[in-house]
RNA sequence: GCCUGGGUGGUGGAAUCGGUAGACACAAGGGACUUAAAAUCCCUUGCUCCUUGCGGGCGUGCGGGUUCGAUUCCCGCCCCAGGCACCA
């Protein structure tokens, strides 16, 4: 065999033999417990990173690990390939957003395949194939046909940059989540998805979701943002309507001295008609509606407002509230007005001191006799507490008088117990052209008019001419708006709107199950044996984007038929980023490590060993280049201690289905014996139970440590070649997940006839796993003085008489009697004296 | 402000159920082999003190506590990262 470990020839080698044995191709099989192993699929942007690097690997692992362990495996792989990056790099290449994106699949299909993958490559899904949105159009036609898409106008959030509408989620910190962009508010015609309907079983269930890392759940929670509260509405003084108020603290009401309506409440208009404060009120509202979503949202702007001149009622005392606009309430959350309770809410306390408004105290804190006085108050006192001046309610607690406060006006249809959420519905259209179109006709008669299911898929067309400032080109083009009317056969325009590209990956996972079904979305069968996703992995920037829209997805499914499970993802791995000298990896830090460059010079296997090996997956890993050599080392030195002692090894009659028994074996031999089998519990265990790579490699590092020592210090003994090939093909065996190419190689040049891919994952034998002789660690008032030795089979009274007799020890105690002795089994004895 | 993680040598990290802190690597220093280099192999490497030993003390962000024993559990802080946030 080669002396030198060479990992280009025997890569390729493998990946070619892999690829035309279709190694990797899967089929439901009854007899055989599935596992299906997810990765989140790439955006097709050029090339693979680091960070696909990483997340592959760990995924390729499990998934050969678990088909070593006897599971029926699926791991495929494909490509989110809508998306606006495709159409800027295409308006600035003077190519086809289309021809931009394939061939960035056939090129980072080709880099996957160079890292030995284990995917079902018969499975590949890219999601600007008509044969896969035509799907999505019809889910889309049946969510309209259940309301659950809606098309409405209101205010969005538009990014001027991507020419589109963007998704709350898509907004962060009031920029562009793409391009950093500010986001301002455009009142447009949209289409949603009506995510709010299954918010409570998507709250519900984060509770129960135990194999998803809390923190993502924490943020799901976060995001939803449910609070309970009460529904109250305050009569108009002039009798002509009332004003509906949300709020968490209705215990408080006979506090509330004003109301404060959002810019944009539609009774603005209404309130201040013919008043002499109108012109004001309208200047203040245009000001406000204008003014960035950021500093609207962010507690940047100084609270203002300015009074209607109308007045409402409190419904409880009856006293004449002032009604005022400002510009620090949302019309997006609750009902855009609130209710202001100065004494016991911050905002409202800084309000009314500018405008001078009435504060009432109606809390006062627990143990605080009496109440404190409105003129001595600093600031808002706005904990819970016991009602004070609040007539039948006085002397109650703040979270019983809320529920009586409400009970007690819900008698007169005034109030109702309620929930509200922060979570808005999902809106999805998309002013972009590279996405898959909106199945929907307006028609200047029926209006909007969905496709017929027989006439999808509504076929984005590829011969448009791409705008230079990346507006859409299909509102421009004929051939695809113009259209007759579905219901009236009239003259009818296309909706040329596109959708989000989190509607395809917010069901690719099932597709895979049945990717060249045609009959419809999902092939009934076949998605019942492989969903739900057992393992999922990917980045934690989606822990709210892609995994909630997702999640919302199957719900949809689920209630439409075509999906039994509740929930997509049962377990859920989110690792950490790729980090170089303290920073993510990015081209403008200039800190980016090419995976191509890292696979010609050390070879596929060492950069996954790396990225295995140099942090758990979970946490952040740290690029070093040092490392990686490191890592190509450990390959070298597990190459060689095969290509060093090849013959004796080749024609040791034993490999590690063979069995050797312990007995009478000299020290070191037992001791290898015993090592082999601790590696392999050891690993399995770490694989198995927690995904800590690292931890399992260095495992087997101490192994080959150990190895080489046992060759060191050769006597010659009939049983050592079988030993150490034993403890040779173990270390191959247990690093072929995550090194596969090496260890395939090694294993087929030791004579083995089966491919190391098809051979059973070891057994560790418990027996071997214990040694004749255990060390007793020896502490003295809990310090570490001495370690003995004793027998395996001692018992605490023995081990205690072996360490009471131990010279050191007895010079520690000095004749003293010890006044209590705690043995902990085959681990520690702590004297106290 | 609220919530969730995290803080261990020069570095990445280990210690899985309260039981030897620093496994395994990287880096550094010293040595062997070599004409030389690369590669490989061996030794040292948390800090500190002395009488240099099979030695003593200190040490897991800080301060307390529980325990025979705490990186691990409890209480109170500090710092870092992430999420939510004028949410009524």
């Amino acid at each position: 065999m080669e002396q030198k470990y060479s990992p280009k020839s025997i890569e390729q080698k493998w990946q070619r033999y892999w690829e035309s044995s279709r190694a990797f191709q899967v089929g439901e099989d009854p007899d055989k417990e599935k596992y299906y192993l997810l990765e989140m699929f790439p955006y097709p942007s050029g090339r693979i990173h680091m960070g696909h690097v990483r997340n592959y690997t760990i995924g390729d692992v499990v998934a050969r690990f678990m088909r070593m362990r006897g599971y029926n495996v699926l791991h495929p792989m494909g490509w989110d390939a809508f998306g606006m990056p495709a159409e800027n790099a295409a308006i600035k290449a003077g190519t086809h957003p289309a021809k931009w994106t394939y061939d960035n699949i056939d090129y980072m299909r080709n880099q996957l395949k160079q890292l030995g993958f284990s995917y079902d490559w018969s499975r590949e899904i890219a999601t600007c194939n008509p044969d896969y949105y035509r799907w999505e159009q019809l889910f889309f036609l049946k969510m309209f046909d259940l309301g659950l898409a809606y098309r409405k106008s209101s205010y969005v959030n538009w990014c001027s940059k991507c020419q589109t509408v963007l998704a709350n989620e898509q907004v962060e910190n009031g920029v562009c989540w793409r391009c950093d962009t500010e986001v301002v508010q455009k009142e447009m015609e949209q289409w949603f998805f009506r995510i709010t309907h299954y918010v409570d079983e998507l709250l519900d269930n984060t509770f129960k979701m135990d194999g998803w890392p809390e923190r993502v759940l924490v943020m799901q929670q976060n995001w939803i943002g449910k609070s309970t509260g009460s529904m109250l509405l305050f009569p108009l003084e002039s009798g002509d309507g009332k004003i509906q108020v949300f709020t968490t603290r209705a215990d408080t009401l006979f506090g509330a001295t004003f109301l404060s309506l959002a810019a944009e409440h539609p009774m603005v208009s209404d309130l201040c008609r013919g008043k002499p404060q109108e012109a004001a009120v309208l200047e203040f509202v245009q000001k406000a509606k204008q003014s960035k979503r950021n500093e609207r949202e962010a507690d940047l702007l100084e609270k203002e407002g300015v009074f209607t001149g109308s007045y409402c009622l409190n419904p409880v005392t009856g006293k004449k509230m002032p009604i005022y606009v400002a510009n620090f309430v949302l019309m997006a959350y609750g009902t855009g007005a609130v209710m202001a309770v100065p004494a016991h809410d911050q905002r409202d306390f800084e309000f009314a001191r500018k405008y001078g408004l009435p504060i009432d105290v109606v809390i006062k804190p627990a143990g605080a006799d009496p109440a404190p006085s409105a003129g001595e108050l600093t600031r808002a006192n706005e904990e819970y507490g016991i009602l004070v001046n609040s007539a039948e309610f006085t002397a109650m607690a703040s979270e019983p008088a809320r529920v009586a406060i409400t009970e007690s006006l819900a008698k007169k249809g005034l109030a109702e117990l309620t929930v509200q959420h922060r979570l808005r519905d999902w809106g999805i259209s998309r002013q972009r052209y590279w996405g898959a179109p909106i199945p929907i006709v307006y028609c200047q008669k029926c209006g909007a008019v969905p496709v017929a299911e027989k006439d999808l898929p509504v076929v984005l067309p590829l011969d448009v001419e791409l705008l230079e400032n990346g507006g859409s080109p299909l509102p421009v083009h004929k051939p695809f708006y113009s259209t007759q009317c579905p219901k009236c056969g009239g003259e009818a325009r296309r909706e040329t709107d596109t959708m989000d590209t989190f509607v395809e990956s917010s069901w690719y996972f099932a597709r895979y199950s049945c990717p060249d079904f045609d009959k419809g979305p999902l092939d009934k069968e076949r998605v019942a044996y492989w969903m739900p996703v057992d393992q999922y992995i990917g980045g934690i920037e989606h822990a709210v984007l892609h995994l909630l829209y997702s999640r919302f997805f199957v719900k949809v499914l689920r209630d439409l038929g075509y999906l039994q499970v509740d929930e997509p993802f049962k377990n859920l791995l989110t690792q950490g980023m790729v980090i170089k000298d303290g920073f993510k990896m990015s081209k403008s830090k200039g800190n980016v490590v090419d995976p191509d460059v890292m696979i010609r010079s050390y070879g596929a296997d060492t950069v996954r060993l790396f990225c295995l090996f140099a942090a758990p997956p979970e946490k952040d890993l740290d690029w070093s280049d040092q490392g990686v050599e490191g890592s190509f080392r450990f390959l070298s030195r597990m190459w060689r201690l095969v290509s060093d002692n090849f013959e004796p090894l080749k024609s040791a009659a034993k490999g590690l289905s063979g069995h050797v028994d312990s007995d009478g074996l000299p020290p070191d031999l037992a001791a290898l014996r015993r090592k082999t089998h601790q590696t392999i519990k050891k690993v399995t265990e770490d694989i198995r139970d927690r995904f800590h790579f690292n931890t399992a490699i260095a495992a087997v590092m101490e192994l080959v440590n150990q190895i080489y020592q046992t060759l060191d210090n050769r006597k010659d003994h009939p049983l050592f070649w079988p030993l150490v090939r034993q403890a040779v093909e173990a270390v191959i065996v247990l690093s072929s997940p995550m090194v596969p190419h090496a260890c395939e190689e090694l294993w087929q040049t030791l004579g083995h006839q089966k491919l190391l891919l098809d051979t059973p994952w070891p057994q560790w034998d418990e027996r071997a796993l214990e040694a004749e002789e255990m060390l007793i660690v020896v502490q003295i008032n809990g310090k570490l003085r001495s370690r003995i030795s004793v027998p395996a089979d001692a018992t605490d009274k023995q081990v205690e008489q072996l360490c009471l007799a131990d010279p050191r020890v007895a010079e520690f105690i000095a004749g003293k009697q010890p006044r209590k002795v705690v043995v902990v089994p085959k681990k520690l004895i702590n004297i106290v004296i």
